[in-house]
DNA sequence: TTATCATTTCCTAATTTTTAACAAATAATC
DNA sequence: GATTATTTGTTAAAAATTAGGAAATGATAA
């Protein structure tokens, strides 16, 4: 197997580029078949899955990092996105027995470095990303071997503290849900009114009625009417609904109180 | 000026003990006289006010650390904490104006060292405490020539992103108001119905009603009648209430929603 | 062309919650 | 024992929420 010049750069030049002891893991979600999904990747040195991740280049603040590294991994941008939490537990990611060292010597053509910027200890800021699942591209590249959406009742035991940070990225997505208005990116530019009560119904938990949870939203104001339906076959065709673009980002900015 | 031994070697050996391009800064809340208060901490090499900050031990983990501090600038402990944010914009603790060389060589005894691991660009993790401002008992140390607690509305010029991090601590625990029970720590163990309304008005920013609000609260079974009450002269006494723990905790494990 | 069907969406009444004003209770002082 | 200022309970009106059923709809089949 012939030596992978990029990747031996990136363990031994790296430093160079990123900023130290830092690095972002990113909980991206997204909305399929009624279920809410999170995208989860296989780097190929890791034994198992685990939130899309990367460091911070030396000229970027952390949130561009965070959208850097979610562009990367889905091809979409333009996400709605949240810093949750910061991660710092000591030695958090120095878990010896999770790295597969002849397998990355196979794929790579060398042994993994030792002793190199990327296996020091390091803090892990989290972010949460809401995302048009089907509008998605997962891309994997030479450090990911794989990278798909699970369902988020069908994930797969995680490395590091990769299941904390998930729950912990859901427990403030719950808390956001009440105040910031979420739907927009998770949702297609057009969507029906059952579409989005499933939404929430799902993100909260609970069940909402068909018609007033929706009738709420179309009176604050945050969605209104197009003159377009979808055909669903032999029934009634469902009207589409849009946000309303100006009550949308005064929410966001402005924040408010959902019950 | 003799040589100041202690304050040099952290700057010269520092880095042996804490991690490195990390530190915590924290938003401590107090609640007097009907107004939320924040305690600022003066450097002795910085010009400007700021939020008390510190460094993280190798062995400790954000939480504990952040513990520490405030516990080092308080005296106080067993505060309601919460992570809020953590800031990283590139180069943001790197602002020469900001330092006093002089003052600091007039007080140590040396000049300040530069390029030791202090000086080195780093992240900041913004916890925000809420406490009981009148058990509180500010303390300075060789790092800090003052120490005190100033009403949110007469904030002085803050120094780095300080102001920013005190804006979001304020915004967060805005929105924590509505799902944690965060009165518990900002309050006497005892106090009056008065008292718990004005605290919510205040964090809220809304007028809420004398009795119908904490009808609310003791519904929620949040907070009980005591059997003492406040001596408050010519007036009939009102009556101390105190917080349910049992409801407390499970209100913190599980969350709620306050509306 | 019309009847049928499943689904969306509107309507309305019942229920619950919130709000606001007022009255009662209270404890120290006069 | 009356007075006073404040706390706290009561209640009725207003508002919001909930739930169920009815109407509307668009495609399909008769």
């Amino acid at each position: 197997m012939e030596k992978n010049k990029s990747l031996e750069a990136f363990f031994t030049e790296g430093y160079k580029r990123f900023r130290d002891g830092i690095s972002i893991d990113c909980a991206i979600f997204g909305f399929h078949k009624e279920k809410l999904h999170v995208l989860l990747s296989k780097n190929i040195i890791i034994t198992r899955w685990a939130l899309p991740g990367g460091f911070v280049l030396k000229e970027e603040n952390l949130e561009q990092a965070a959208k850097r590294i979610t562009t990367e991994r889905t091809g979409m941008d333009e996400l709605f996105f949240r810093q949750f939490k910061t991660f710092g537990e000591p030695n958090r990611n120095i878990q010896k027995d999770l790295f597969d060292y002849n397998k990355f010597a196979e794929i790579a053509g060398f042994d993994v470095p030792q002793n190199t910027w990327m296996t020091q200890q390091s803090i892990s800021i989290g972010y949460y990303a809401v995302s048009n699942l089907s509008e998605s591209q997962p891309q994997i590249d030479i450090f990911n071997s794989e990278c798909k959406w699970f369902p988020i009742d069908e994930i797969p035991s995680l490395g590091f503290d990769h299941e904390e940070i998930l729950s912990e990225a859901l427990h403030t997505l719950k808390i956001h849900l009440y105040h910031y208005p979420i739907g927009q990116t998770l949702l297609p530019d057009k969507f029906t009114l059952k579409e989005i009560k499933n939404l929430y119904e799902i993100l909260s938990g609970k069940h909402l009625h068909a018609s007033n949870f929706p009738n709420k939203l179309i009176g604050l104001g945050l969605i209104e009417k197009t003159e377009e339906k979808r055909n669903i076959g032999a029934h009634r065709a469902p009207t589409f609904y849009k946000f309303n673009q100006e009550v949308y980002e005064q929410m966001l900015k402005e924040g408010f109180v959902l019950v």
